[in-house]
DNA sequence: TTGAAAGCGCTAACAG
DNA sequence: CTGTTAGCGCTTTCAA
C-alpha cells in the first residue's frame, strides 16, 4: 500500500488538510507542526500523487512535443533543448513523432488531452485547420515551434527563416552563382526560407529558375534522388541550397556519386547547423539558429499560459546566422564556360 | 465545462455505471442501450479522463525512457523505435535525458513515479544500486535497454555487445592489425564490447596493449582529444576501435587533422551503425543492431509486466552484425616498417 | 441488465 | 492556526 496524505496525517495527529497545506506551502501553519509533518513525510518517504492533485484541477506538469521525425537530427535537438529546460522547470516532456501525418497528429493530440497534459509544443506540420481552430476555441495551451502559422493568432517561437533564406541567397550570389538549385522539404519553414532566398535574388537582380526548385521528403535518399535529377539537367546548377542539413548532405552524396567536386564544381549549403554538418567532408556551410534560446522561450510562453493563465499571444522570432564552412566557393568559371561552350 | 461520464449518463437516461461499462466493454449491457450510449458519446465528443480512471488503479498508458544524451544519434534512435512501437500499443513515451548522472536519473524516477507512469525503460547508465534494489523490491515495472545489469535479476533487452566486440576484433585482426587502439565510453555496453574484443585477440594469440585502451565522454571533441593522444604515441596504433560511432568519427576527425590517411594509414571502426556512419567520408565500418526488434521486445516485456502483471524476468539478447564500409583495410606494411625502422 | 454507493488521494471552502 | 466537509471523474462491488 502506497502511503497517502492520510497516513501522514494520522501519524502526525493532524488532519489531511494540514498536511496538504504544508505540502503546498499554503495557509498558516505553526512552525512546530510544519516541522513535525515534514519529518514524518521524510521518514515515510512520502511522495504526493500528482494524479490526485491533477484531478483537483492542478496541472500535470507534463507537456507534449510534436515533431515530424526523429531521424532528422534537428528535431532531436528540439527535443533536447526543450526537455533540458523543461527539466529545470519541473516539467516532463512526452515525445510524439508524427511524420507530419494529420491522423497521427490528431491521435496524439486527443490521447494526450485525455491524459490532461498541460500543453503542446508543435513543431510538426499540423495542417488541419479545423482541429487547430477547435484547439484555439477550447483555449488549449499551445505554442508553435519553428513552424510559422501566420494566418492564426497563435503563440509561436521561430527562427526567422525568411532572413536565413535571404542570407543564403546573398552568400551564394556574392560568390557569383547564378544557376542555383533548391531542394526543399514540405514544411512551412522551407517555404519561408525559399521566400527569403527569392528576395535576395530579386534584390541582386538575378532571376530565379523555378524548375531548379524541387521538393522531397526529408531523407538522405530523397534528397539524393532529387539532387541527381538537378545535376543531370542541361542547365545544371553551380550551387544547391538544401533547405535543411539532411537535404544538403543528401545532395553532397549525389554530387560525390557523380564525381562532381565540392565546392570547386558545385557549391552546397544547408540549414540548421546540425552535428552532421561538421562531420561531412568537406564540412558543410549552413545556417545556425539559437535553439536553446528558442526552446527556452517556447517553454516560458507555454508555462505562462498554463500557470498564470496568460492571455496575450506572442510571436517571437530570432535571428539565424550563416556558418560558412567549406562547401561553398566562388563559381568556377571554367566549368561554367565549359558547360556553355 | 468538460463533459463527464455523468453528462452522458443523464443524456442517455442511465447511470454512470452503465456508461462506464460500455466504455470498458464490461458486464452485460443490452445492445440497445449500448448503441444509444455510444451515439451520445460520439455526439458530445466525449473522451473519458484517463486521470480519473488511473486514480482507480488503472494504468496511465505512459512509460518513461531514460537515455544518457540525445546528442548521440543512437539514443535518438532508441527513442524513435520505442515511441513508434509504443504508439501502436497506445502508450505515450516521456523522454528523460540524464547525462548518466545519478542525481538526474533519480529525479526523473521519483517525479515520474509520482505521476504514476506505468513503467520505465532504462538505457541510462544507472549505477545507483540502492535505488535499483528499492525499485525491484517495490516491483516497479522496468526493463534495461542495451544496458546489461548482469548482477541483478532484472528484465533486459540487449544487443550482444560481447559478440559485437568480438566481431570487431576478428575483423581488425584478419586485416593484419596488431596495434589496435580502443576508445570507449563509460557505459556497460562499452565494457562488454571491449571484453569481446579482448577475447578475439586472445583467440588469435595477439596480446592487447592496455595503454591503447582509453575512455572519454561520448562526444566528438572528447574522442578527438583521446584519438590525438593515441596517434601521437610512439607505439602508434594502426587501427582504432571506437566503441560507438560518435567516438569513431571523432577519431576520424583527429586523423584527418593530422593528415593521416584513412584507411591506408589508419583503420577505424565504430559501433551502432547510425546515420552518421553513412555520411562521413570515407563511410565508416561499424556494427549494426536490430534496434526495431530490440525496442519491440522491450516494450512487449514491459507491457506484459504492466497489464498481465507478469512475474517472470527475462534477458533477451540479439545478435549484432558487422557492416564493413571503407574505413577498414589491411594494415599498411610500409607504414609499419617505416615506423619500426 | 442496470444502478446506488463507496472510494481512489488530494484540495478548497468554510467554520471554528 | 487547524479541521470538517464535499467533490474532482471514474470504477467497482453488491444488490435489485
Amino acid at each position: 500500500m502506497k502511503t497517502t496524505i492520510y497516513d501522514i496525517a494520522k501519524e502526525a495527529g493532524v488532519s489531511a488538510t494540514t498536511v496538504s497545506k504544508v505540502i503546498n506551502n499554503k495557509g498558516r501553519i505553526s512552525e512546530k507542526t510544519r516541522k513535525k509533518i515534514m519529518k514524518i513525510m521524510d521518514d515515510l518517504n512520502y511522495r504526493p500523487s500528482m494524479l490526485a492533485s491533477a484531478m483537483k484541477g492542478k496541472s500535470t506538469y507534463t507537456i507534449a512535443l510534436l515533431i515530424p521525425d526523429i531521424d532528422n537530427p534537428i528535431y532531436a535537438q528540439y527535443m533536447k533543448y526543450i526537455e533540458e529546460y523543461g527539466q529545470k522547470l519541473g516539467f516532463s516532456i512526452v515525445m510524439c513523432s508524427t511524420g507530419n501525418d494529420r491522423e497521427r497528429e490528431e491521435k496524439h493530440l486527443t490521447l494526450l488531452r485525455q491524459k490532461s497534459v498541460d500543453g503542446f509544443i508543435i513543431a510538426s506540420l499540423f495542417k488541419n485547420e479545423t482541429t487547430l481552430k477547435q484547439l484555439i476555441k477550447e483555449k488549449v495551451p499551445l505554442v508553435f515551434f519553428n513552424n510559422p502559422k501566420i494566418e492564426y493568432s497563435i503563440d509561436s517561437v521561430i527562427v526567422d527563416d525568411y532572413l536565413g533564406g535571404y542570407q543564403v541567397g546573398e552568400h551564394l550570389l556574392s560568390l557569383g552563382h547564378k544557376k542555383i538549385g533548391v531542394i526543399a522539404e514540405e514544411h512551412t519553414s522551407s517555404e519561408e526560407r525559399i521566400r527569403g532566398y527569392r528576395q535576395a535574388c530579386a534584390d541582386k537582380g538575378v532571376s530565379v529558375d523555378d524548375r531548379l526548385i524541387v521538393t522531397c521528403d526529408s531523407t538522405l535518399e530523397g534528397a539524393q534522388i532529387q539532387a541527381e535529377k538537378l545535376l543531370s539537367k542541361e542547365e545544371k546548377p553551380t550551387a544547391i541550397f538544401g533547405c535543411n542539413d539532411v537535404l544538403a548532405i543528401g545532395t553532397m552524396q549525389a554530387a560525390k556519386a557523380q564525381g562532381i567536386l565540392i565546392p570547386t564544381e558545385l557549391s552546397i549549403i544547408g540549414f540548421d547547423n546540425t552535428m552532421m554538418s561538421r562531420i561531412v567532408d568537406p564540412p558543410l556551410s549552413t545556417v545556425t539558429m539559437p535553439l536553446d534560446e528558442l526552446a527556452k522561450q517556447a517553454m516560458d510562453i507555454l508555462v505562462q499560459k498554463i500557470e498564470k493563465n496568460n492571455k496575450i499571444t506572442q510571436r517571437i522570432s530570432m535571428i539565424p546566422d550563416l556558418v560558412i564552412r567549406q562547401t561553398t566557393a566562388p563559381v568556377n568559371k571554367a566549368v561554367q564556360t565549359n558547360f556553355i561552350k
